[in-house]
RNA sequence: GGGCAGUUACCAAAGUGGCCAACUGGGGCUGACUGUAACUCAGCUGUCUUUCGACUUCGGAGGUUCGAAUCCUUCACUGCCCA
């Protein structure tokens, strides 16, 4: 994997650039569509390339790990021949899981040993074992096994957390250098910065993950219930330390206004399930602000989706034929969202990269942040 | 013509003297969702009120009772059965 600066924002830390992967190129920043179990829910690969235009896609490893289990990706030969997405894939490592299923989990030096939601059986993961699980799932990204802490954990909760996490990342990062990909092209691995709200944990972190020397670098443990202002500061005080020359993705995040205020702070990477799982839910993302196509009120609006869209969803539908397919439960309804918000998304930050790419990004985004918020 | 059963909020359907503005579904309205256990979850759904609370309701009318959706009388309507 490689990386090449392009450009930088003038007026703020913004940054456009491209990554390289044995896959294909990535344009910075970017947005990932969240594949958990090896499928972007609701919506097909020939959408995703040619109308929503993503250039790289989530996995998960603790779901593939469960379900369908490595035997069968690693006879498939790794996920990109089992599913058929042909581009570059980035796993999320299962820490998140351990936060999210925190019931069923109980986390130990060596690792955390949980339960599978799916059918009860126990399992344990440690740094080493979960970079082996994404060997075999072949991604061109993988991530190290975190602990992801809630946004409101105590000082001295985060603080054991977080030697927990660079204890378990160096492990990771070790096993990763002894070991090789299995299917001929080359994988990496990025560390990922914890320490919740507290500034000093967030430095600490930032520099030990930056000590690493990794091809790329992760943000994590943001947007868990800490006050969205919070997060901001996290990341600043976290990019400051973070290299320049390499990528930075802030895992999990988040509202299209997230994306820019993050992207004007030097973020290149993101992924969230928003525009999906919202998306199946019944809000679709514009430039203009949201909408919940469940409202009464577009009953009878007989205008296209998005007229500002740049899928054929936005044209192809109204806005008062949504609404009666969500209101009728049809699952059209939720393909033509996850379609119409992904593509926003793409459109997003390919947008920011032409302005950053321009020397307008700052003026764009202020005026940007206003509109997205509202509520149509 | 006779017998039996029934009539409760938008729909269906509980409740058979005070804990009932009335269980529960459905429908409707609104909100939530941030490295996906999510086609999920939450609130509201008689009127007025931000809340507390007040007021009017359980086919119609009248009655019994301190108190009625619940008991009695009567009228209307619906369904089933017998002629």
């Amino acid at each position: 994997m490689d990386f090449t600066l392009l450009h930088t924002d003038p007026n703020s830390n913004a940054r456009a650039g491209f990554i390289t992967t044995d896959h294909g190129t990535i344009e910075t920043p970017i947005f990932m569509p969240v594949g958990t179990v090896a499928s972007v829910k609701a919506v097909h690969f020939h959408e995703l390339k040619e109308d929503i235009k993503a250039q790289i896609i989530l996995g998960n490893t603790y779901h593939l790990y469960l379900r369908p289990g490595l035997e069968v990706l690693e006879q498939a030969g790794g996920l990109h021949k089992f599913n058929g997405w042909d581009r570059p894939i980035l796993t999320d490592s299962g820490g998140y899981q351990v936060f999210s299923l925190s019931a069923n989990r109980k986390l130990k030096e060596e690792g955390a040993y949980f339960r599978s939601h799916i059918d009860g059986s126990k399992h344990l993961f440690t740094p080493e074992n979960v970079v082996d699980i994404q060997r075999v799932i072949g991604a061109d990204i993988m991530m190290a096994f975190d602990e992801c802490p809630p946004g409101n954990a105590p000082y001295d909760y985060a603080k054991k957390s977080l030697a927990l996490t660079h204890q378990w990342l160096k492990r990771g990062v070790k096993h990763f250098d002894e070991t090789d990909g299995k299917y001929g092209y080359s994988q990496t691995f990025f560390p990922i910065v914890q320490g919740c709200v507290y500034t000093d944990l967030r430095k600490q972190s930032a520099e030990f993950v930056a000590s690493l020397g990794r091809e790329g670098n992760a943000i994590g443990g943001l947007a868990v219930g800490e006050p969205t202002h919070t997060m901001y500061e996290m990341i600043e005080v976290v990019n400051e330390i973070l290299p320049q020359d390499k990528p930075r993705y802030l895992m999990g995040v988040g509202t299209p206004q997230n994306i820019l205020e993050a992207i004007e702070r030097g973020v290149d990477m993101f992924d969230c399930v928003m525009p999906t799982r919202n998306g199946r839910n019944g809000m679709l993302f514009t430039s203009e602000g949201i909408m919940n196509m469940r409202n009464e009120k577009w009953k009878n609006d007989f205008s296209p989706l998005d007229i500002n869209g740049t899928s054929y969803v936005d044209q192809a539908y109204t806005k008062a034929y949504l609404r009666h397919l969500f209101i009728s439960k049809e699952l059209l309804a939720m393909q033509i969202a996850s379609i119409h918000n992904l593509a926003f998304y793409l459109w997003l930050v390919g947008e920011a990269r032409k302005q950053i790419m321009q020397g307008t990004f700052a003026a764009w985004k202020k005026e940007m942040v206003v509109r997205l918020g509202r509520r149509l």
